[in-house]
DNA sequence: CCAAAAGTGTTTTCTCTACACCCATGT
DNA sequence: ACATGGGTGTAGAGAAAACACTTTTGG
């Protein structure tokens, strides 16, 4: 039979990746690029990205593109936005869903992503990228930025074991302001939902910082009798 | 030459609208549906849909869906979401944008819809709905709610003028609880957007309420200045 | 005069903010 | 002994919540 939807058009239809890293060292924000390596913009700064197959949906693809970039499976993804302007592309005429991802740099073999290209850039100081991606960034950050204050999501950036010292520095990249260290650790420590480690941080301080872990199993308990993660603090 | 990204599959692209209007008499909150016209589910309820065309972006798409069937444009609309399981349509694989939209009811001609099969149902009464659109209108409705606080878009759902009680019917409607009339009143008050018109509504009580009219330039300047529209009230 | 809906302030509670000094340790 | 970063508590301000009676007027 001639297709039930036959006389309408089909369209490219693309994911593009906006991969955030935090750099403990550096307390920094970076965001993941890669070289282009097809045209158009060959060789141009550009999130990671890639076309939506057949037989694959829009999160699988997502998906497949953020694993065969890092390797990495299991890693915090939402989708964030669908980008539809008809000359959005040079090339054709391509709609592209925006997902945006959390992961730790350190989980992140470098030879992995150098060999496809990839690259860490700080998000204050991001080369031009083509099309509108910049768009997509910009809306991730500020997306990010909401999240991170309501959902416990920010422990995705920091490897399993962290100091409070280092999770305020995370806050205070995402949100581009100070914040206060007593009103924080009152804050997060009152949630319950870290548990303290019995070993130190020393590397930053001769002191040390007692390491903490997130506690997800305690969360989804509490937040499923009707706990709201609250990390807005000045 | 042969096409830059030949090679890769192209994909059916639909928009479908969740378009929400407000009953002030029955207090309650409604959806647009129509009765489906064509296969595959022909004659069953689903949200107003379309495909997208060669030459046209995502919103443009959005926006014909919407006018075609209400005849009315300038309407309040935002992206949602972006469904993209292989199967959500069985006809095909088609990708979906949803937009929701807020409109008044009352301004909207009861026979252009009606003429396209656009009937409006109760949100606490709605029938089963085609493939993934009652997920659609499930993220519309939490989406609703929490824009509703943050931003001043209840007014779309209400005439030009109202009363202090037909936008706190409004507000309980949304957000499904009853909220304190004084609270209520002391802060949608307070934030100075609000003008009190000379003229009563005397349909429902003998006292009289005064109308208000919200005003959005004003809004717009406190907004450039910092200002957050917030009406989280119990 | 009474039923029905509109309108109005104050007190209490809690959350948010501001703020400064001691601690532990490696050099 | 000192320099460096880690850790701690309290008081004041402001926002949110709880709460009950008076006003108006059509019938």
């Amino acid at each position: 039979m001639t297709h039930l939807y036959s006389g309408h058009p089909k369209h490219f239809h693309a994911v593009d990746c906006i991969i955030f890293g935090y750099d403990i060292a550096e307390r920094e924000l970076k965001l993941l690029l890669i070289k282009r390596s097809f045209e158009p913009a060959l060789g141009q700064w550009s999130l990671a990205g890639g076309f939506v197959q057949e037989e694959e949906s829009l999160d699988d693809a997502a998906c497949r593109v953020l694993c065969s970039l890092t390797g990495l499976s299991d890693l915090y993804m939402e989708q964030l936005y669908t980008y539809g302007a008809t000359d959005r592309d040079p090339g054709a005429r391509v709609i592209s869903t925006a997902y945006f991802a959390l992961i730790g740099i350190h989980e992140l073999e470098p030879e992995i992503h150098r060999k496809n290209g990839a690259h860490w850039r700080a998000i204050s100081d991001l080369p031009d990228l083509i099309f509108d991606h910049r768009m997509m960034v910009d809306r991730a950050l500020l997306e990010l930025v909401k999240t991170v204050r309501v959902r416990p999501v920010g422990f995705e950036l920091l490897p399993e074991k962290f100091t409070l010292v280092q999770l305020q520095n995370l806050y205070e990249a995402i949100c581009q302001r100070p914040i206060d260290k007593r009103n924080f650790r009152k804050k997060i420590l009152s949630m319950n939902l870290l548990d303290k480690q019995d070993e130190k941080e020393r590397e930053t301080s001769k002191k040390g910082a007692w390491y903490y872990r997130f506690n997800e199993e305690r969360y989804r308990e509490l937040a499923m009798n009707g706990f709201f993660f609250n990390l807005a603090v000045s």
